[in-house]
DNA sequence: TCATTCACG
DNA sequence: ACGTACGTGAATGAG
């Protein structure tokens, strides 16, 4: 048999906070009639064992009552700021303990409940009413009882029509009519003057309703009957608002009111939060969950100390209780940011200081522990903290966990981990988007103290809660290494590496800029002349149009949006017209110029006549870096025109070198290594001709025998192994037949069939366990590889051939950089790592330290991480980035 | 904001 | 029959 329970929360939780002794809990908030109201609804449960419950709350200010009286309530005391504060204490709690609330806006508690019991009482369902208001029996039928809170908060009197004629001999409506009469000085609704409950009976016994006694005036004498008379209309009205509206529009179902029993997981770590430990032993929870120092705070009940000068000094002293760090910063570019302020929780208290309060001598000491690397951080995109705060002239240091960086390991193919996504993920209490605090794109603003200050400890409560939980996954899923020892520690040198910088000579790039426009503009001008007619080169619509409509060339592709235009497409044309060669110059040198001298000049900073790019950690699938603003990882250097570009990277000091090494076939050798397969294997251990090698048993001749066109299609073959190879892809790289492309894939696995087998194995793998991983374990998930759709799934199964070769490629790298950082700060030396590029480490080299570092640098490099097979690092050196090859 | 193109490994 | 090579970021035009 169902039972609903609804609770009036209004009524209760004011009765409550009268009933019990001004409780507090350690950080000195009082919780008193969230306690109160806690163990009333707790033996509510146990005793009366309710199969749905609602705690309903009034919403919004003006409630429809106020249209017709405006002084309704009027009389009615402010609710003490000691009890208004324990609200959303108590409706946290009750969402932990798994108790479904209701408000509706401009609606009180009592009318919901009203109309929520008629569509019960309907539906002939039991429904009990709990609160302190007399009103409520009004309520009461054949399957409606009202529970009265008496005295305190457990001692409860039921009612139901049966005990409501016993004790004012009335009906349950008639309870309305009682009030119209007697008034109710609480609420200010008037009643007749000098009517109180003894005369209101009376009177109702003899004429039944205030309709009734109005009418019947006539049969009464004296001062009653003149009181009546003058006040009848105020007892009608009164009659009014003392009625329950019960027809409020409810969009809840049945089932929303569900209630299956106190959510454990959550109302253990609720209860121990406010300390309520008597409560956690009474439901034997005490056991499951301790009071955690980890317990995620809730969003909406965080005690935040938004800090000024005086508070510095008991921030201080917790700092050693800090559990989180969360530092906001503007603006997508860290070198470029501003820190609007900083949140750190402590298991206690939530602080947020706003930015300008750190540079106070009084905040030296939350200066000295953010640069204290033994004082260990936890926070989100720490790496973004660190060189944020750096131009600010804050050193940071001591990163712990970032759970940004933990989450791209636990998922790297889930982009944009933003932190309210991750606490979404975890199923911890709501965080606020951060469009929705500070506006998105050129609507972004930082709003006022108190909102910006409760965001941002919100924040970093937020980080508090996820650290366990990463660690937990971190530590089942076997990168917790990885974490730990390779990419936490890694962030800190990439910021390193960003803040030193790389100079950039801008009168070098600015000549180069000048060369190439002239020939850009002579382009042009020839160009528009063949073409005869003026256009805009860079719109390939445009372009498209000259060259197919206009000068009738056969289209050899199409794109979604018209003709396609790309480098490719017009190496075809070429033979067609002359006007196709200068397009694909204009391209070229066009390219140069906007993304490389142009853009270049831009991010050149004036305070260091530098380029400090923004290695990112958390964004490439396979675990490789990538590099923003500017991206230095696609500097030119496949042409000669383009290579040019690096001669403006030069040393910072005078007298120092550039000197870049890279590992050669880096991933060729650990496809030898991870596919175990003999030839290849015996290849790289000789240190032969990769291609050639591969030309020699895919054609099966003798090295003499190798021409060029041999060793590229082997070359070309040599990439699509890696990239996890299709007849279809190699025939459009080596612009031949698909046939034919088949027959050198099929070459290629007769003789190298360890490779054949490792493909074979790591896609079976991969269906298997949905996921690949890498030498050091690092993870990435297919979800695609058994789908029915031929194209997803294909791609699915590329990628699994090819995660873990390059993935594995980028652990060995990074590894070697964490060895080289040891290395320089071991022998003190004074050159410095300045470029990662996927496969090579740049860096500037003092005069004094070349000899050392020549030998150094590929012997970190190729100890990085045992293979099967040898590692192999390049240098080279010169006294620019060009020079180094 | 999306599509296209092209620079790199 | 299906119709793409793997991984990135920046500039530009179009809607």
């Amino acid at each position: 048999m169902d039972k609903l329970i609804l609770i009036d929360g209004n009524n209760v939780i004011y009765r409550a906070f009268f009933a019990m002794p001004p409780l507090t809990n350690t950080a000195g908030q009082q919780t008193n009639a969230v306690y109160g109201f806690t163990t009333m609804l707790l033996r509510l449960i146990e005793e009366h064992k309710p199969t749905h419950l609602i705690v309903a709350f009034d919403a919004g200010k003006v409630t429809f009552r106020h249209e017709g009286y405006q002084e309704y309530k009027g009389g009615r005391q402010k609710t003490p700021p000691e009890l208004s504060e324990q609200f959303p204490l108590l409706k946290g709690l009750l969402r932990d303990l798994g108790v479904p609330q209701f408000e509706i806006e401009n609606f009180e508690a009592d009318d919901i409940i009203g109309s929520i019991s008629r569509q019960a009482d309907e539906a002939g369902r039991q429904v009990m009413i709990v609160s302190g208001d007399k009103d409520m029996l009004q309520l009461a039928s054949e399957h409606t009882t009202i529970a009265l809170i008496r005295k305190g908060v457990t001692d409860i009197e039921l009612y139901g029509p049966e005990q409501i004629r016993e004790k004012y001999d009335l009906t349950p409506q008639q309870i309305i009519d009682l009030k119209g009469l007697m008034g109710d000085a609480s609420d200010n609704i008037p009643g007749v003057p000098g009517v109180g409950e003894k005369t209101a009976l009376k009177l109702l016994a003899q004429f039944g309703s205030v309709e009734g006694v109005i009418a019947g005036t006539g049969e009464l004498k004296g001062k009653m009957k003149e009181k009546l008379e003058t006040h009848a209309d105020d007892a009608i009205m009164s009659k009014k608002l003392a009625t329950i509206y019960r027809e409020v529009p409810l969009t809840h179902s049945w089932e929303d009111m569900a209630f299956h029993g106190l959510k454990k997981d959550t109302a253990g770590p609720a209860l121990a939060k406010l300390e309520f430990k008597s409560l956690l032993e009474r439901l034997s929870l005490s056991g499951s969950a301790p009071v955690n120092e980890e317990t995620a705070p809730k969003a909406d009940d965080l005690d935040i100390v938004i800090a000024g000068e005086p508070e510095l000094e008991e921030l201080t002293a917790a700092l050693t209780d800090v559990k989180a760090l969360h530092v906001e910063t503007s603006g997508e570019n860290p070198h470029r940011s501003e820190v609007i302020g900083l949140a750190l929780s402590t298991p206690q208290r939530h602080y947020f200081v706003p930015f300008e309060l750190l540079k106070l001598s009084a905040a030296a000491g939350l200066r000295d522990w953010l640069a204290d690397e033994h004082a260990p951080k936890n926070g989100y995109d720490l790496h973004r903290t660190d060189l944020a705060l750096h131009w600010q002239g804050i050193p940071f240091a001591g990163a712990a966990h970032d759970v940004q960086l933990a989450a791209y390991l636990l998922d790297p193919t889930e982009a944009n981990q933003n932190l309210s996504d991750l606490v979404a993920k975890y199923r911890l209490p709501r965080l606020a988007p951060d469009e929705e605090v500070f506006g998105k794109g050129a609507k972004y603003k930082v709003p006022e103290l108190n909102i910006l200050g409760a965001h941002v400890t919100a924040k970093c409560a937020a980080v508090l809660g996820l650290v366990p939980k990463q660690e937990k996954d971190l530590t089942d899923t076997a990168m917790s290494g990885l974490f730990h020892d390779l990419e936490m520690p890694l962030s800190r040198i990439l910021a390193d590496m960003e803040k030193q910088g790389i100079v950039v000579n801008m009168d070098g790039l600015k000549e180069l800029g000048r060369e190439f426009e002239s020939t850009i503009s002579g382009l042009v001008e020839q160009i528009y002349e063949i073409a005869g007619t003026e256009f805009n080169l860079n719109s390939t619509k445009q372009l498209g149009e000259i060259l197919f409509d206009k000068l009738g060339l056969p289209v050899i592709k199409k794109t979604k949006t018209g003709y396609s235009t790309d480098a490719e497409v017009l190496e075809k044309l070429e033979p067609y017209h002359e006007i196709v060669q200068k397009i694909l110059q204009y391209r070229t040198l066009a390219k140069l110029q906007s993304t490389y001298v142009e853009g270049l000049l831009k991010e050149i900073a004036p305070s260091t006549g530098k380029v400090h790019t923004f290695y990112r950690q958390t964004i490439a699938a396979t675990g490789r870096l990538s590099s923003q603003f500017p991206n230095l990882q696609n500097i030119p250097i496949r042409l000669e025109e383009g290579r040019k570009i690096r001669k403006v990277f030069v040393p910072s000091e005078p007298g120092w070198s550039i000197l870049a090494a890279d590992y050669s076939q880096i991933e060729l050798r650990v496809l030898a290594h991870i596919s175990d397969d003999a030839r290849l294997k015996d290849a790289f251990l000789h240190d032969m001709d990769i291609h050639t090698k591969t030309a020699m048993d895919v054609f099966g001749v003798p090295a003499e025998a190798v021409d060029a066109n041999m060793r590229r299609s082997a070359k070309a073959v040599n990439f699509g192994i890696v990239y996890g190879i299709s007849d279809y892809g190699l025939s459009q790289n080596l612009n031949i037949t698909r046939k034919e492309a088949g027959r050198f894939i099929e070459q290629y696995f007769e003789v190298f069939q360890g490779v054949r087998r490792y493909m074979d194995e790591i896609v079976r793998e991969a269906r298997k366990a949905g996921y690949v991983t890498t030498l050091l374990e690092r993870r990435r998930y297919l979800p695609e590889i058994n789908a029915s759709n031929f194209n997803l799934r294909s791609f699915a199964e590329r990628t699994a051939m090819n995660t873990p070769i390059q993935g594995t490629a980028a652990d060995i790298i990074k590894l070697a950089m964490i060895h080289m950082d040891r290395a320089l700060f071991e022998r003190k030396l004074k050159s410095r790592m300045l470029l990662q590029v996927h496969d090579e480490l740049v860096f500037e080299v003092p005069e004094d330290e070349l000899e050392t570092m020549k030998k150094l640098v590929p012997e970190v490099m190729e100890g990085a991480l045992k293979l099967s097979v040898p590692l192999k690092a390049e240098v080279s050196y010169g006294s620019n980035w060009y020079e180094a090859k």
